[in-house]
DNA sequence: ACCTGAACACCGTTCAAGT
DNA sequence: ACCTGAACACCGTTCAAGT
């Protein structure tokens, strides 16, 4: 890649990243690829959609979040592992407002790049449930999938609730007694 | 109100909701105005916002869901009761796509019309889910704002993921295990 | 090879003119 | 009193021209 378009390519992500946080995640592209200073043709032709652009500015978060559940995998209470990560991606999708609403979308299609970007948080919390469920914490006919459906679309009540700052704690502990096997 | 001014308001609301239900509660103002054969200043002037339109439009559908509170108000076992009634919520919310989302952004803005046509929905819910907690059948501190965020939620998580058809019941009965009081 | 931004498309919303 | 639809605004996306 040419000198100029991988410095564009990077500021297209910090310009994307401060800009999904202060206006959400459907902050104008227009935007974006002013205040990183290049034409919005630039931009489509590093992200040719949204989904690829947040995607992008999600690697970073999502190793953070990877290597939380590493440490979490070592703890000593599986059950508490398992409750403490689904806060951390509750937190996680609650910091970008519209988040929670794009990787519900993406999930179901396949080809989307947000969609695959899911797919190791999956992996990871797949690994925290089995060792809760080993342990007889959690019910054995929970799956991973519903579980983080239920775990985003409390992200995304949530978000509508600003004024209600424990809403979504509230929403997940309702959840969580149901998983006690 | 002008004999015509009655039957563009009339033409509306079912041209509204032919087209909320086939093409989801974003679907195009324009287009439900050409199929009402009025021009879309007549829909703007008979609903200011697409919140009143949805609103009016589901006044039927409420009148028809709060009919059957009252009939499982008289239930034998109120906690089953409860658990039909938030069946009925989702699978109301299912026939629109995108009304759990409208729904969901509207909850938190009291001057939006669709937010007040919540309200008797609430007030229905609150009536079933006191019963089953004087019943012991349910735990006394949970309340119907957070059970019906919730029960909304999971018809939003369902509606992206219309292959799995037994998504929402699934989420609904890992939520309703943590309630047993 | 990459960038630019004008141009087009689409939809929401308003409002001056018409009936 | 009500209706109409052109006009404007806004944003996403493409692509011919430029460097």
């Amino acid at each position: 890649m040419r000198a100029d378009a991988r410095r564009n390519h990077e500021r297209l992500l910090i310009e994307a990243r401060a800009a999904f946080a202060e206006q959400g995640a459907d902050a104008p592209l227009e935007e974006v690829a002013r205040r990183a200073g290049v034409g919005i043709g630039t931009l489509y032709r590093h992200f040719p959609t949204r989904a690829d652009l947040l995607n992008a500015v999600f690697q970073e978060e999502l190793a953070e979040l990877l290597h939380r559940s590493r440490e979490l995998a070592e703890a000593d209470a599986p059950c508490s592992a398992l409750v403490e990560w689904l806060r951390a991606l509750i937190a996680h999708a609650g910091e970008y407002r519209g988040l929670a609403h794009a990787l519900m979308s993406a999930s179901h299609d396949r080809s989307s790049a947000l969609a695959r970007c899911s797919d190791p948080l999956r992996a990871a919390g797949e690994r925290l449930l089995g060792r809760a469920q080993e342990a007889g914490q959690v019910r054995a006919d929970v799956s991973i999938g519903d579980l983080m459906q239920l775990t985003n679309a409390i992200a995304l009540a949530a978000e509508q609730c600003p004024e209600d700052a424990l809403l979504a704690d509230r929403l997940l502990s309702l959840t969580l007694r149901g998983l006690k096997g």
